[in-house]
RNA sequence: GCCCCCAUCGUCUAGAGGCCCAGGACAUUGGAUUCUCAGUCCAAAGACAGGGGUUCAAAUCCCCUUGGGGGUACCA
């Protein structure tokens, strides 16, 4: 039997990264197995723009390359993958049920329900819905309903009977169903409810494996009995973890989003965001911060990185495997090798994973990574001069591993902005220049000889200053750092000749010569 | 309240009775390299929630306690 998963997404306008973590198990357990992975869209909620809230899934799909067999923009032969226009199936399955007696209607008005409800928890009792409207005749229902009278539809459980699945994952699990009440599966509109309209569909897409996450367990007793009213099979179930906020075990959530800026893991991440978005006019905001994957990509994350990482949040290889690709893992990926307990998520590891194949991609790749994010600056032309690219060449080579994000190329703005634009770290100007007294005494000197220098690549650059320190018969520390702060104005960055040579002799005497007036 | 699930270093995890006085990775700390930063290399510290069983033997099986989480909707 061909192996088929999906992925119900609702249209919220945004892809959350514990959703994409699903999505992707789901994923590769159909490619694992050479099955099918479908898309299907659980709009039964909201109608309006719908286009446009599940424009930000699908592009988190396609960011990380997880393609779709059957859904939107696909289609397939068990269309329509919208729910919304699933109406007629729901109707057939509902009509099924009414008919062989295993659906009722129940005419009890919602206050009504409200109060038993209450009643049951005053007397700290399960509640268990009062089936009046079983006692009503024939003759009675025909006339309520003819007389429009507003009703739901609730499933009637049998309440002599044990409902129980082997999950994958969890094993054996088992429910009382007389602790279960009759569920509404059509309310007084008309429209199907969840759980009642994820079991036609999974039935009718002939889904055999439903992964989700394990906050979907307690609704799988109430869908079990749906399958069974229905006379379908069961699909196997696999309740995976989900995905928790770093250093907790609760649910990661954007509404917590706030809690999370304190925590010692996602601050890096909030503060990556904030250096790499605000030249860019954005801001952290609901729909772009560290809960979602968008987040991830607008910072220049890599796709293989972000899946390494939610590869390995609930499932692991074996006791050493940790650099994993996407192909490595279809390769390997199985149901029984996924944790129980709820995996927090880990910036750092997902940091250290973005380090790992950041490393392996060539000057070239991340050239081009990182011109998008120069040019949605404004640091260069549009379109780019042949100059430009081949400055940005030599300025990302000369970054090696600090460039860790593409969007990184963003906090080197010194090597973009005008001569007397460019801004100086005061606590490093403090220290290095205005501090030391043979500071500028030394720049001044050393000024004279660059200014002199006839090749002005980095080892010709590097074996003058020595050979000019070592005639000075002073440290390289004293006046290597000053130099540093001069010409970029910041304490750190690449090695230093890379810095002069990139900024070119003009711009690094500009630069000493307001550094020396500024003291 | 009721139902269900979960529990190994700070974090992600390995461990399906002896290979475990518990292994790896990330993070942390110390050292080496260096003009800074990043990186790299070496090293250190760091866990079986508690209590009962079962067994010659338990992180692994059973029970209880505690703790955490999820669900309890005419949400998904």
């Amino acid at each position: 039997m061909t192996v088929r998963t999906r992925f119900a997404p609702s249209p919220t306008g945004y892809m959350h990264i514990g959703g994409m973590r699903t999505a992707l198990f789901n994923w590769l357990w159909a490619r694992h197995n050479g099955g099918q992975f479908i898309l299907r869209i659980d709009d039964t909620d909201q109608q309006r723009n719908v286009e446009a809230a599940l424009a930000p899934i699908l592009d988190a799909f396609r960011w990380l390359g997880l393609d779709w067999d059957e859904g939107p923009e696909v289609g397939g032969p068990h269309g329509p993958y919208f729910q919304s226009q699933r109406g007629a199936q729901y109707g057939a399955a509902l009509r099924q049920l009414l008919e062989s007696g295993q659906a009722y209607r129940d005419f009890d008005p919602p206050e009504l329900i409200q109060a038993d409800r209450q009643a049951a928890e005053q007397e700290k009792r399960n509640y268990l819905n009062i089936r009046r409207s079983l006692d009503l005749s024939a003759d009675e229902v025909a006339r309520l309903i003819a007389e429009g009278r507003p009703h739901v539809i609730r499933l009637l459980v049998d309440r002599d009977r044990k409902v129980a699945i082997d999950d994958v994952v969890r094993g054996h699990v088992e429910w009382d169903a007389a602790l279960i009440s009759d569920p509404v599966i059509c309310r007084q509109d008309g429209s199907p409810l969840y759980n009642f309209a994820t079991v036609v569909d999974d039935a009718a897409l002939e889904i055999t494996h439903v992964i989700r996450a394990e906050e979907h367990l307690t609704n799988t007793a109430v869908q079990v009995l749906l399958f069974e009213a229905l006379g379908h099979a069961l699909p196997t179930f696999a309740h995976i973890p989900f995905v928790a906020a770093p250093g907790t075990s609760k649910k990661l959530s954007k509404r917590d989003l706030k809690k999370y800026s304190t925590n010692p893991q996602f601050k890096k991440l909030f503060e990556a965001g904030e250096a790499i978005l605000s030249p860019l006019d954005l801001a952290i905001s609901d729909e772009m911060n560290p809960v979602m994957v968008a987040f991830y990509r607008e910072l220049g994350f890599l796709p293989e990185a972000v899946l390494n990482a939610l590869s390995r949040l609930g499932w692991s290889l074996d006791d050493k495997t940790e650099q994993m690709s996407l192909e490595f893992v279809t390769e390997h990926f199985t149901l029984d090798r996924v944790v129980k307990g709820a995996a927090g998520f880990d910036a750092d590891k997902l940091l250290a994973f973005q380090e790992h194949w950041m490393g392996r991609r060539s000057t070239e790749e991340r050239v081009a990574g990182c011109l998008p994010y120069l040019l949605r600056a404004g640091w260069l032309s549009d379109p780019i001069r042949e100059d430009q690219r081949e400055f940005v060449g030599r300025l990302v080579s000369a970054l090696g591993d600090r460039l860790k994000l593409f969007g990184d190329i963003l906090r080197y703005d010194e090597y973009f902005v005008d001569d007397d634009q460019m801004p100086f770290d005061e606590k490093a100007f403090d220290k290095r220049i205005r501090k030391p007294e043979d500071a500028v005494p030394l720049l001044r000197e050393y000024r004279a000889q660059l200014a002199a220098a006839e090749t002005f690549d980095a080892p010709s650059l590097d074996a003058a200053l020595h050979a000019w320190v070592e005639s000075k018969g002073i440290q390289m520390g004293q006046i290597i750092h000053a130099l540093r702060v001069a010409t970029t104005g910041k304490p750190a960055g690449p090695g230093m000749f890379d810095c002069l040579a990139l900024l070119g002799k003009e711009r690094c005497l500009a630069r000493i010569d307001r550094a020396i007036n500024a003291v």
